[in-house]
DNA sequence: CATGAATGAGCTTTCATTCAT
DNA sequence: TATGAATGAAAGCTCATTCAT
C-alpha cells in the first residue's frame, strides 16, 4: 500500500534548473533533456510535476511573482507615512532585485517577450494592489501627482530593472549612493 | 559597371517578416521557414542575405538601433538650451515609440533576453551617444543632476518602453495629455 | 492453507479495461498507464497479474477465445441431424457475436494483426475442433460439399465477423430477419 | 529559379515501406524512423511528402482502394449475363487478392482496426458501387437473393479475405480447385 | 540569384517497465 | 500485494541549414 512519495526537492529543482537556463540561455534554448540534466531527474520526471513545457515556464512565473511580493511588502506598516511606506516598499523591490538577481532577470524577460500565458500573466498582476492602494491613498492626501498609475510605475519602479539589469551586464555598480540616488529620482518623478 | 543583383527588397521583406514573427510569437517559434513564408521566398534564399539566423537578427537589431537614433536625434539644435533639447529627444523617442511599435517591442526584446550577440549590443549602443554629451553638459551647466548617466537613462528613456508595451496590450492610452505627465516626470526626475 | 491473495477482480478489470481500450483505440494507443487508470489499478499492478504487455493482450486472447467456443457448442446434441446441429452451433456463435460484441471486435482484430504470438494463436484454434468434427461427419454422410474446412470455415463462421462488424459502425441492422437470411446463405454455400 | 522536384519515386517507396511494416509488424511498432530506413531516406523527408503518420496511412489506404477497385472491376461488359459479370468480378478480386498479397492484408487490417479516418474509410467505400449495382439488377431479374447486400458481400467477398490470410499464415492452399469451389459457395449462397 | 527538396540533429513528449516503500 | 514515483529508450515531429538544379 505503501509508495513513493512526490518529493518537492524535485520539483524545486526543476523550477530552479529552468530559471537558471532561461535567463543564461534564453528560453529558447532550454531544452527540456538540459533542464532535467541540471536537476539530475530524467527527461520523463519533468512530465510528473508539470503538464508540458509552458506548465512549467507558468508556474515558475507564478512562482517568482509571488516571491517578489512577498518582499516587496516586508514590513509595511499602516502607521507610516506615504512617503516613508513608498520608501519602504520601494527599497524592498530594490534589495529583492539586487538580491534575487535570476528571479528579476526572468521576471523581465516574461513582461517583454510572449513566453508567458495570457492567464498567468494576468494572475502575476494581482500581487502589485497595495502599492497601487498606497499611490490612491497619497493622490486623495495631495503627496503624489494625480496621473495614471501606469506612470507612477513607469518612473519608479520600472527604472529598477534597467539599473540590476545594467549591474548584471556592465561595470555599473549599483551602490548604496547610487541606490539613494536612484530613489530621489524616482520620488522627484512622482511627488507634487 | 557591377551589378547589384542582391535584391534588396527581399533582404527587406525577411527583415519585416523576421520583425513580425519575433513579436508576436517570440524568438522561439520564430522558425526560418516561418520568416521564409510570411517574405514570400524560399528559406534558402534567407542565407543568401544572411549568414545564419543568428546574423538576421543581428543585422535587424542594428537596423533598427539605427532607425531609432535617426529619429531620436531629428531637428536637433545647439542653440537651443539644455532642456529644449532634451524636450525634443524625449518626444522625438517617444513618438518614434509610438508611431514604430513593433520595432520598439523588438528592442525591449533584445534588451531583456540573451538573443542578441554581445557584439552587435555593443555596437547598438553607441546610438545614444550625443544623448550622453546633452546630460554631461547639462551637468556642467547645473541644471541637470549630478548622477550617472545610466541612472538618468533609466528615469528618463526607459520608462517609456513600459508605457508602449502597456498601451500595446492593456487598456491604457498614451494620450497627449499622458505623455506631457510623462515628460513631465522624465523633466521632475533628473533636473536640478 | 495457502491463501490465494492475488485478487482476481483486479484481473479481471486489467483485461476488461484492455478489451476495451484496444477496440476502441486499436493496439497502438492502448498504453499501460490508460490501462492502469481504466481498471482504477497503478500501472506497476498489472506487472503482477501479467508478465507485460504481451502476455497480458495474450491472455486476454485466450479467455475470450475460450469464452466464445463454451458458448458455440451450447446445448449441443449427438442425437441431432447434421444439419441442426450445424444451425445450433451456428445460431450459438451469431448470438454470441452479437451479445458479446467488443468480444467479437477483439477476436477480429487478432486475426487480421500481428498482435498476437503465434503460440496463443495456435492455442486459439484448439477452440473450433467439435465443429470441425462435424463438417467431416457432414461429409462422410453426403451432406456437405468436399471442400476444404477453410472454405467452410469462410463461407459461414467468418461472414458473421462483417456482419457484426458492420452493425457496429453503420446502419445497417442485424434483425432477426436478416439473421435467418444470413443462415440460409451459409447453409447454402456448404450443402450438397 | 531551378529546383529539385519532389520525386514521386520517393513518395512510393515510402508508401511501400509503410506497407510492409504494418503488415508485419502492425500498425503498433511500424515507427516513421523505420519506414524511413526502408525507404532510405531521412525521417524528415516523410513530412515533405505526407502531413503525419495519420496521412500517410491514410493515403496508403486509398491509395490500395484505388488500385483495387481498378482491378476488381477490369473487362467488366455490359452485354454479359448478371452471372456472368458476377463472376468476373469475384475472379477479378481473387486474382487481385492473390497477387496483391500485402495489399490485401493491409486492407483486412484496416478494416478490423481504428487505424483509418472515418472520412478515409467513408471514401473508400465509394469503390463498390459498380458491384452494388449489379446486385441490384440481378436482384430486379430474379437471380439473385432479396436479401441486404452487406449479406451479399459478406457471403461472396469477404471470405476472400480470410481465404488469402489463411494461405499466408498456413499450409491452406488456394489452388484453382480451390478457387473454383470457392467460387460455386460464393454463387450458391446468393444465387435465387 | 533563387529555389524547393532534403537532411541530421535535436525537440517535446510518451511509453513499458522498475523502484522503493 | 499494491502503489505512485521514477526512468531510459524511443516515439512523432520540427528545425536551421545545405543540396542540386
Amino acid at each position: 500500500m505503501a509508495k513513493r512519495v512526490k518529493s518537492n526537492e524535485k520539483r524545486t529543482a526543476l523550477l530552479k534548473a529552468t530559471l537558471n537556463l532561461v535567463i543564461n540561455n534564453g528560453f529558447h534554448d532550454a531544452p527540456m533533456s538540459k533542464i532535467a540534466k541540471i536537476a539530475e531527474v530524467s527527461p520523463a520526471t519533468i512530465y510528473i510535476y508539470f503538464e508540458n513545457k509552458q506548465d512549467l515556464i507558468n508556474q515558475l512565473y507564478l512562482e517568482i511573482k509571488a516571491s517578489f511580493s512577498q518582499h516587496a511588502f516586508k514590513n509595511c506598516d499602516e502607521n507610516k507615512s506615504i512617503k516613508e511606506s513608498f520608501e519602504l516598499i520601494w527599497f524592498n523591490i530594490a534589495h529583492y532585485k539586487l538580491q534575487a538577481v535570476e528571479e528579476g532577470m526572468f521576471l523581465s524577460q516574461c513582461d517583454n517577450t510572449p513566453m508567458i500565458d495570457d492567464e498567468s500573466r494576468q494572475e502575476g498582476l494581482k500581487h502589485l494592489q497595495p502599492l497601487l492602494d498606497l499611490w490612491e491613498r497619497g493622490q486623495e492626501n495631495g503627496v503624489i501627482k494625480l496621473i495614471s498609475p501606469y506612470l507612477l510605475y513607469a518612473y519608479t519602479i520600472y527604472p529598477l530593472a534597467f539599473l540590476t539589469s545594467m549591474q548584471q551586464k556592465d561595470s555599473f555598480q549599483l551602490t548604496e549612493k547610487n541606490l539613494n540616488e536612484a530613489f530621489q529620482s524616482a520620488w522627484d518623478s512622482i511627488k507634487v
